[in-house]
This record gives structure tokens, C-alpha cells and sequence, in this order.
DNA sequence: GATCGCATCAGAAACGTTTACGGAACCCTA
DNA sequence: TAGGGTTCCGTAAACGTTTCTGATGCGATC
């Protein structure tokens, strides 16, 4: 005799009793349900996954998807780290699993997706890496899967998303080194394909037309997100006869990659050269300390939680039901990368 | 009509035959199963995860634990993403699906173990993190869930696991700054209860006695695994009036802390200390580039993964049953950081 | 020509849970 | 006392698979 019955036999009472006294159901008696809940954690019961999804559809699990052995994103794991802790204080609330399913690069992501669901792996998925044409976003939409998106797209499906206002950042990086002096101002930039790439790019343009000033394409350096991108940078960078005397980069493995490509050179940031990071961790551990901006990437992660939830009927009590879209502000952290001023 | 029985009904078939053409069971007639087959992947049929796992009690799903939140192991970046992809490479040759599964700092790791466990969520466990006592390795030996972990422990059980070499690396480490002439050689110690924290120091103490040296208690400098611990380091390890001429660091978060931290006083790697790192994809764009000893986290994945299958029966035509337990091999990669010479 | 073995398939039971339904006991009211 | 409501609980069906047990047809063997 195992699972449920077992509990049932125990106490002497029906499988359905002990069911419905487990999960919070009206038709019980509160003393019943006292001795349920003590035998259930005397012997360690847990309620069998298959069991329950299979007959309620419900599994008690959320699914965080993301990208293994992937150039493309350039996001390192610190920061999936602290997205995913703040994730599950919201869901810990609800004993709600978080697990983080790995979509290898070997395969294609929509396909992963649908296999994901067919399988009823998860109530709910938060899916990260978002393009600007993300075939998942439809395909979620479309079979009223819950889910949030952790980065703009182009989808005409009113789906709820997140996202860091790097419109905001290129603004602020920007107007912050116009503010020092700098005229020629480099950029880098990941493929256009996701959304940071092709916002981030765009919003610097207006915000130097806001000053009077062009972005010119030859200012527009595009790199793989990683630090190799970086160096490589560096190093196109420096040799340039109209060298930019400022740059503003998009993640953290950047600016490591770039720091080494301009040291290499007896380049150094904030003496030489102007240099704007962005989400990096390690800002205040590089030297010179890079100026950057960047969030509480516990933040995100609450707000992506709650995104979720409030989609999902079942949690109407306590999340207004609704399409979340919400834009994260970055803040500044002063360094000491971008101390060099021109008159 | 769904699933399984769609198909059945759309071949004129029964659902028994339709399941045992698709799990390849021999007593079905090969014209038939390739109808199967066909018309499968035509509908776009994925057998449902539940209805699967209860029946049968194989999900197809691995889980690799892992806590969020913690402060204690210290592996940052890019480390599980590589090790994620290397098993990956070996699980996509039998249709396993690899997920992550977040062990929340605010739970014990080993009511989590037994809740996954008990609803019977994986077929198989990747366990990381691993303590020297870890009560998660006697409860999956005694309930023979197969599982790997990824760290020795003191366990009685006999399971299978991976650790890298961390004894090898205090060995060439050791020797390799006493070999530049060295005598006050500093280390870096996580906390004990990490099977590496006390491997290491063990280890580093008998590569000294080698050479005729002893490991002083003040050149044992304890700290959290992080850049603030690195940091911390620099700073205790500057005001000694006994200064150590050198120092060997267990993860690329404290050597980037340390790095900031001497940079502050003007003490620079290499010229006026001899630095050795471990682990540090980021090694070659510090500045100075450090010289540390690491591996391929893709093969790390790809031996957990091995050793986990050569626990699973149902894989044994493919590997050799048996309980693996190997040390992996770290590999010199130099830089500067360490050119610091002593008569 | 009866028997056996083999290949192939249909049918049904089982996995552990949730939940719709109905029944028993009890209290209240007319 | 009969009727109706409420509270609590037991029963059984259902979820989508896998797998066990037979059944059928057919060729080979004696």
C-alpha cells in the first residue's frame, strides 16, 4: 500500500477525505483535517506529480526557460542566479516549484517549447532570450498557456512581458557623457536580432540627436556579447584615426573583454577613454571601477513572478488578474571608468 | 479525443500497438510502426508526461540540483552553464530532458531532495554542491535513486561521483611557487563543511611539508567564496607585517575580488605578489592576465552524465554498469599574474 | 489433419490522484 | 413527526499512458 491510501488506511478514513482535506477543499471537518495534515507530515507524504497532473492537469511546477551552450544571449549565470532567487520567494508563497528548464542550442526552441507543453510538464513557463520574432510567444498566446516573457518582441499577441529599459540606459549613458564633454561616442552592440540590441542601438541615435550629434555607423560596434567580443572591440577601437573618446557598452563580459583589449595597449578607462557598463556584478571589483548601470536582479525576478501569477486564474485572490507589461529602471553606479572629461 | 487514443482512432489501430510501436517494443510488425511513426509526427503527437510516469514510473526528465541564493559554494558564471551543456551533449542521444531544479536557499536542501523524489518528479538526480556530510547522499543510496554527485563527501555509501582534482591542483600550485622561490605561501579556504575547503587545505599543507614548509594557521585565509571575500583577503593579507609573497585562490570570484583589492594599495599581481587562480574562464582578460589552472565544464557535464546513465539499468547496453567515481584533471593555463620571482 | 510455434495485435487492468455525486447523520422548522 | 437543509464523508469514475494476458491467423512440423 503506498501513497495516499497508505495515509488513508492509517487513519481510517476514505482516499477522498484525505484528498480533499490535503488540498484546502470546503467539505471537510477541521479536525479531520488536523489529523490528516499531522499523519501526512509523520509519514513523509507527498502527493505523487503524475497523479495529480495527470487527473487535474495541475503540476505545481513553473518552468523557467532558457538557453544552454548559447553565444547569443550573453547572459552569464549570475545573473539567471539572482533572477531566479527572487522568482521563488514569490512562488515559495504558493508552493509553487520553480525549475529551470535547458533548452540545449542544439535544438530549436519553439520545438522545445511544444514538446513542453504537450508533455504537461508545467502550469506555467517564464521564458527568457526573447527575439524580436519569437515564434514561442504565438505559439504560448495561442494555446492560452500562462506564461511572461522576460524581454520585449515584435508579437502582435497581447502577452504579458518584462523588460529592462535600456531605452532609459542609452538615454542616461549618453547624456551623461555629452554632459562631460564627449562628442565621439561609440556603442556596442549584440545582434539585432534581440530586442536589446536593435532598442539599444536605436535610442542612442535620438538621444545624440537630442544634442545635435550623429551616430554614425562606423560608431556602432557590433560583437558577439561575450568578452572575446569585448576585446575584440578593444581593438578595433584603437585603431581608428578618429579614435571615440567614450564608448557605452551593453553586459558585463563586454566591458571585462574590453578592459583587456585597451590594457593591453596602456589604454585605461576614465583616463583615456570614457567607458558606460551595464548589469554588471563585478562593477565595483574591476580596475578602474566601472561606472555602470544596473538593478536588483532579485527585482526582476519578483516582478517576473508576479507577471506570471496575475495571469493565472487560480491565483486571482491574490494577484489582479491582468497582462502585465512593465519596463525595469536601471540605476547608476558611480565608478571610476568614465572620469575622463574633455573641455 | 486526445492523445494516444486520437492516433489510435486515426490509424484504426489499437492504443496498445500505437504505444508499443512508438517505445520501439519488438512485437509489433515494422510496416505498422512506421505508420506509426508517420502519423505521429503528422499530428504532432508527444506522449503526455503524467499518463507516462504513472504507468511506468520513467519521466525522461533528469534533474541537476542546485541551490539559489547561497552564498557558500561561490561557483558564479559561466560554470553550470558549461557543465549544463556537456550533459546535455550525452542526454540528447537518449532522449533525456535535462532540467535544473532550484533548491531555494530558504529550504533544506534535503526536505527538497525527498519531495522531488517522492512525487517521483525524475528519473535520475545530478546532485551539486555536495557537502561533506550531505544527508541528500544516504537518503538516494538508501531509497536507490540513481544519482551522481558532483563533489566527494564522507558518505559510508558506496555512489557514484565526480569531483575535480582539487589535491592535484594544491599540489601544482604549490610546487610551481616554490619552485620560483617562494617560502610564505598564502591560501584561500571556503568554508570547511565544502568538501573542497578541506581537501584543499589538507593538501596544500602536505605539498609545503614536501619542500621542508609549514602551513601557519595565519596564511590560512578564510572567507566567503566571492568577490567581497577576495577583496576582504587583499586587505587582511596587505596590513601582515609578515606579508606572503604569495597566494593560491579556489575560484575566479575571490581572484577578482583579491585583484581590486591589491590594485587599491598599488600592489600589483605578478610584479610585487605571485597570484594562482583556479577555475577562471575570465583568466586571460584580467589585467594582469592570471595564471590558474582549469578544465573543460563541458566535459566535466559529459562524465556526470556517463556516470549517471552507468547507474541506470535501462542504459546499460550503452554504458558499462557500475558506480563511477573519477577525479578530473585541472590544466596549467598561464598568465602573468604569477611572474613574481624570489631568489 | 491435428498440433505446435510464432508473429502480431486487441483488450483490459493498473498506476495515484482529484472530484462529481450521492448518502448518512444531524439539526432546525413547521 | 415529517420535511428540508447542512455538514461531513465514502464511492467510483476519470485522467493518458504502459504492459500483461490472451486471441487470432498462419506456416511449419509430425
Amino acid at each position: 500500500m503506498k501513497g495516499i491510501r497508505r495515509l488513508a488506511q492509517h487513519l481510517d478514513i476514505s482516499i477522498g477525505t484525505v484528498s480533499r482535506a490535503l488540498n484546502g477543499k470546503p467539505d471537510v471537518n477541521e479536525a479531520t483535517r488536523e489529523r490528516v495534515l499531522k499523519a501526512a507530515a509523520e509519514l513523509g507524504y507527498v502527493p505523487n506529480q503524475a497523479g495529480r497532473a495527470l487527473r487535474s492537469g495541475a503540476t505545481g511546477v513553473i518552468g523557467f526557460m532558457m538557453q544552454t551552450g548559447s553565444e547569443i544571449t550573453g547572459q552569464g549565470d549570475t545573473f539567471f542566479m539572482g533572477v531566479f532567487d527572487g522568482v521563488q520567494t514569490v512562488f515559495a508563497r504558493h508552493q509553487l516549484d520553480l525549475v529551470a528548464l535547458l533548452c540545449s542550442s542544439e535544438e530549436d526552441p519553439e520545438a522545445y517549447v511544444q514538446r513542453i507543453v504537450a508533455r504537461g510538464f508545467a502550469d506555467g513557463l517564464i521564458i527568457s532570450a526573447t527575439r524580436r520574432k519569437d515564434p514561442r510567444i504565438e505559439f504560448l498566446a495561442q494555446r492560452h498557456i500562462p506564461f511572461v516573457a522576460l524581454g520585449r518582441s515584435l508579437s502582435d499577441a497581447a502577452h504579458p512581458w518584462l523588460d529592462l529599459d535600456f531605452e532609459a540606459y542609452a538615454t542616461a549613458a549618453i547624456d551623461r557623457l555629452v554632459a562631460r564633454g564627449h562628442r565621439r561616442i561609440a556603442i556596442s552592440a549584440p545582434h539585432d536580432d534581440v530586442n536589446l540590441g536593435y532598442v539599444f542601438v536605436e535610442q542612442s541615435r535620438r538621444a545624440l540627436a537630442a544634442h545635435g550629434l550623429t551616430l554614425d555607423d562606423d560608431m556602432i560596434f557590433r560583437s558577439t556579447p561575450n568578452e572575446a567580443g569585448g576585446y575584440d572591440i578593444a581593438k578595433r577601437l584603437l585603431q581608428r584615426p578618429d579614435r571615440p573618446t567614450a564608448i557605452v557598452l551593453i553586459n558585463e563580459s563586454v566591458s571585462i573583454g574590453l578592459y583587456r583589449g585597451l590594457s593591453e595597449s596602456g589604454v585605461r578607462p576614465g583616463r583615456d577613454i570614457a567607458v558606460i557598463g551595464l548589469n554588471s556584478p563585478h562593477a565595483t571589483f574591476l580596475s578602474p571601477t566601472l561606472t555602470c548601470f544596473g538593478l536588483s536582479l532579485r527585482d526582476v525576478g519578483i516582478a517576473l513572478a508576479e507577471a506570471l501569477l496575475a495571469t493565472m486564474p487560480a491565483y486571482q485572490a491574490d494577484y489582479p488578474q491582468g497582462t502585465v507589461r512593465r519596463l525595469l529602471q536601471f540605476e547608476l553606479i558611480e565608478g571610476e571608468s568614465d572620469d575622463y572629461r574633455l573641455p
